[in-house]
DNA sequence: GAGCCGTGGAC
DNA sequence: TGTCCAAGGCT
């Protein structure tokens, strides 16, 4: 049922909602549902260079199935949440062999593919297909929070209950791909997190926050908690010719399938660093050289990642070549390394002040 | 239900 | 400089 509040908002996106942002353009499913993945907890401006990257790359949904996943992470490298690049692989195989290539319209069966959650699978239909489906990602929380005045943080379970409601009952027949479309960009342009820019907003009149003065308090924040500190060491093992040594990291956990620079277990002193490395990498050593280290913040805890260069004494042979491999800096950089350590290997000076 | 999973922007 | 958190989903 189409109420005020989607009136509203449509004629207000009309005129300045994002009308042309990269996925809008040649709209299919596959663009839709790469898009939506890559927004997953991911800002617009930091999706839109790595879409038309990935869309150059594998322009089909075929293009996808059809690859490595090594291609795939590569191209992931530096968005961050990696097991996201994983699920898209493995759905997008998913699709071709039990969908038969043709994206599925009804919000039961795309969440049966791997990544695809309530929240996407809504996306893509009112996105891909203009079916009516409710929507709430971060910016629909923040908009139906402060326009209801649902207290509390949405992490919690009947606090998201509530707000999937007020979404739902919210939701028009009518133009449901900008209505979608119009409510993020109200969360993303005028409802902001701080400081919301009320006297542009088309639902002014209607929003508890606003008529209480009380914007700042929705959507309630989450509770703190202390994050861990974790330290470990990284080997740059590097051999004549210039090349280092990668590890590809182990398919869960953090940077789940990445190349990366090896690394040693923190409860090793510097004096077994060589002992650990021909142990765990199968290579003889020098005695280590310890660089400046420095915190990396994850949303869970703090590293402290203390890199350690260790000479090469003996032969640079792998034993396996599918987790270790010598290469030269540009190359590596081509592979797709996290963050941290393509900062690392680039630029040591900036890392160090990480 | 709660923890885990990345990076960069905003403040 | 540190904190918060963004077009969430999986275990």
């Amino acid at each position: 049922m189409t109420d005020r509040f989607a009136d509203k908002l449509l004629t207000w996106y009309d005129q300045h909602g994002r009308h042309d942002l990269p996925w809008h353009h040649d709209r299919n499913a596959y663009r839709v549902w790469v898009s939506e993945i890559m927004l997953q907890q991911t800002q617009v401006a930091t999706v839109i260079p790595y879409f038309e990257a990935f869309m150059a790359r594998f322009p089909t949904v075929h293009d996808l199935a059809g690859a490595p996943v090594d291609d795939v992470l590569s191209h992931w490298s530096g968005l961050g949440y990696y097991a996201r690049a994983r699920n898209l692989h493995k759905a997008a195989k998913q699709v071709v062999e039990e969908f038969g290539g043709k994206f599925p319209q009804d919000p039961e069966a795309l969440e049966s593919l791997t990544g695809i959650g309530r929240s996407t699978a809504a996306a893509i239909v009112a996105q891909a297909f203009g079916k009516r489906a409710a929507i709430l990602d971060g910016n629909v929380k923040r908009v139906l929070a402060r326009y209801h005045a649902v207290p509390g943080w949405p992490g919690q379970t009947a606090v998201l209950k509530r707000l999937w409601e007020h979404a739902e009952a919210h939701t028009p027949e009518e133009r449901v791909t900008d209505y979608t479309q119009a409510i993020m960009d109200l969360g993303a342009t005028v409802c902001t997190r701080s400081r919301p820019d009320c006297e542009a907003c088309p639902v002014k009149s209607g929003c508890q926050a606003h008529a209480r003065g009380e914007t700042a308090l929705y959507p309630g924040s989450r509770p703190k908690k202390a994050k861990p500190e974790k330290t470990t060491w990284m080997v740059i093992l590097e051999d004549s010719d210039g090349r280092i040594l990668l590890e590809r990291r182990p398919p869960s956990g953090i940077w789940g399938g990445l190349w990366s620079l090896p690394e040693l277990d923190p409860a090793f002193g510097p004096e077994e660093l060589s002992e650990a490395c021909e142990q765990q990498l199968g290579m003889n050593c020098g005695d280590p050289e310890l660089i400046s280290g420095f915190r990396h913040t994850f949303s869970h805890y703090h590293l402290h990642i203390q890199p350690v260069r260790l000479p090469v004494t003996g032969n640079t042979t792998v034993s396996d070549s599918d987790r270790l491999c010598w290469l030269h800096r540009d190359e590596a950089l081509a592979l797709g390394l996290p963050a941290p350590i393509r900062s690392l290997l680039t630029e040591p000076e900036q890392a160090a002040l990480l």
